[in-house]
Parts: structure tokens; C-alpha cells; sequence
DNA sequence: TTAGGTGTACTATAACAGATAGTACACTAT
DNA sequence: ATAGTGTACTATCTGTTATAGTACACCTAA
């Protein structure tokens, strides 16, 4: 369910936190569904508890999830919602590639061709 | 001519290579012109002269541009075709970014203005 | 009630990257 | 010679990331 990557350079805490978005996005996780206890995960991914820790509180903060002490972790009915509006950030981001293409002399085809080919990519799965 | 942000999570030497290779792009550093000497930069922008030669070594070691020791600091004839290629990477950026907005759901013509507007932006400029 | 699972809190430590400070040396142009 | 350039090196500080270990509170089910 979860991949960590150590070599690169994205924090493991990050890379939980980006996954578990993930994860809400594509509907695998939908509200109201049981996060992987803190112990468990910790334990197959062969990471600390705290670093998860880390990354749950964060994601709590988010309002992506809510914990019940004793009970377990839980996708919250806003999840999808909090998640998504997240994505406007990233259109600023694209914005920004877009300007430095732009200013490379790369023709605005290109770029125009990069994301078609990623939504065609990403509809196909 | 250079502007560095201390407080985001972006290396200070990071900055200097990003903002050198955009000088370059956008024409205002042109091949033979010499860069700023590692002494008078760093007072100017307040940062340690060895935080500015980490930054300097890298642009180096990609070909941007070669020392004279002694002389000083000048971009390289191929810099901007060096530049340019690194722009490939942005590409395969934007594809990531365009398939995290279409699995959140993101209608792509959002995403298409997004690249559209960057490109008007910065032709204006 | 007890056992075992859950989340939470805390301290301590290690490792690493980033940045700074300071010094010293070699080279080149004037 | 002088002043500016690049280069090399050690040492230190700081913040982030990750780990280790411990302890406690809570909930559920047997």
C-alpha cells in the first residue's frame, strides 16, 4: 500500500503524507476508513513510529484524518475535499514550469503535449 | 541581479544555480559575460563566500560556465544550449504534476490554462 | 477484570545537509 | 608590488530527519 523511497531526497514523513493523499484521491482510501495503526505500519515499512507519528499529525492538522485514542485513525468526511483543494497550489506550479519553458525557447506545444499525455496516462488507470 | 529567499526551504546555493541559469535564459548573461567574483556577491547578498563557490562549482561542473583563476568567473558558449536541456526535466515535472491533478479530479482545461497563461506571461516579458 | 490493541508524549541520540567563520595559498592583470 | 581573482582546507553551528526507548491513557473484546 505504501512505497518509501530512502535514497531520494523527500523526507519519509512526506513521502507517508503525499502517499496516504494519494491514496484519497485515487478513492482508495474513502471517509471513514482505518489508516494502518502507527505500530503496524511502522513495523512492514521497517520505519520508526515516530516518523509516522510525524506524518499522521500532519495529516490530522490537515484535517484529513482524525484520531481515536484507543480506537484507531480514521479518514474524516472532508478528506477528499481538504485533498483536492490542495491541487491549486499545484496549477501555481505548473504555472511557474511554464514560465521557465517559455523563457528556455521551449515551444508551448511541448508543454501543451506533456500534460495532455498525462491526463491520457492517468485516465487510462 | 540576484535575489535569495532565506527562509523558504530552498538551499541558498540552489537559488544562485536556479537564478544564474534563468540570467542565462532569459539573455541577460550571454556567453564570455563574467559572473559576479565570489568575494563581492557574497557581501552583496550577505552570504558566505563557500555557500556562493558550492553554487559557482556546480554551474561549473555542469559546463555553464569556467574559472580563470586569477581572472575571474565566465559563462561558457554552451551554456545556454546546457540550460536548455535541463528543460526536458521540467517536462517530465509538469507530466507528474498534470497526473496528480487528474487523479483529484481536476477537469484538464484548468490545467491547459494554467501552461496557456504561463506562456502569455511571460512572452509579455 | 484483563489483555491487547490503539493513540500520545517525552527525552535522548545519531546522522546529515546547509551555512558560516576564518585562514591560507596560487594566479593574473595593472 | 598591489589588488583582485579563484581555490582549498578545517572547524563550528544550526536545523531537520530519523531512530531508540520508555511511559502513559484510552477503547474493545474475551
Amino acid at each position: 500500500m505504501f512505497q518509501i523511497d530512502r535514497f531520494g531526497r523527500t523526507p519519509i514523513y512526506e513521502q507517508i503524507i503525499d502517499q496516504t493523499q494519494r491514496l484519497i484521491l485515487t478513492g482508495v482510501l474513502k471517509a471513514g476508513d482505518q489508516l494502518p495503526s502507527v505500530r503496524t505500519l511502522s513495523q512492514e515499512l521497517s520505519i520508526n513510529p515516530n516518523t509516522l507519528q510525524k506524518a499522521y499529525g500532519e495529516l490530522e492538522r490537515r484535517g484529513v484524518c482524525i484520531s481515536a485514542p484507543g480506537n484507531g485513525r480514521f479518514v474524516t468526511g472532508d478528506a477528499l475535499r481538504i485533498v483536492g483543494e490542495g491541487m491549486e497550489e499545484q496549477l501555481e506550479e505548473i504555472k511557474r514550469i511554464g514560465r521557465e519553458l517559455c523563457a528556455a525557447g521551449i515551444p508551448f506545444e511541448r508543454a501543451l503535449e506533456a500534460v495532455k499525455a498525462a491526463y491520457e496516462k492517468e485516465a487510462k488507470v
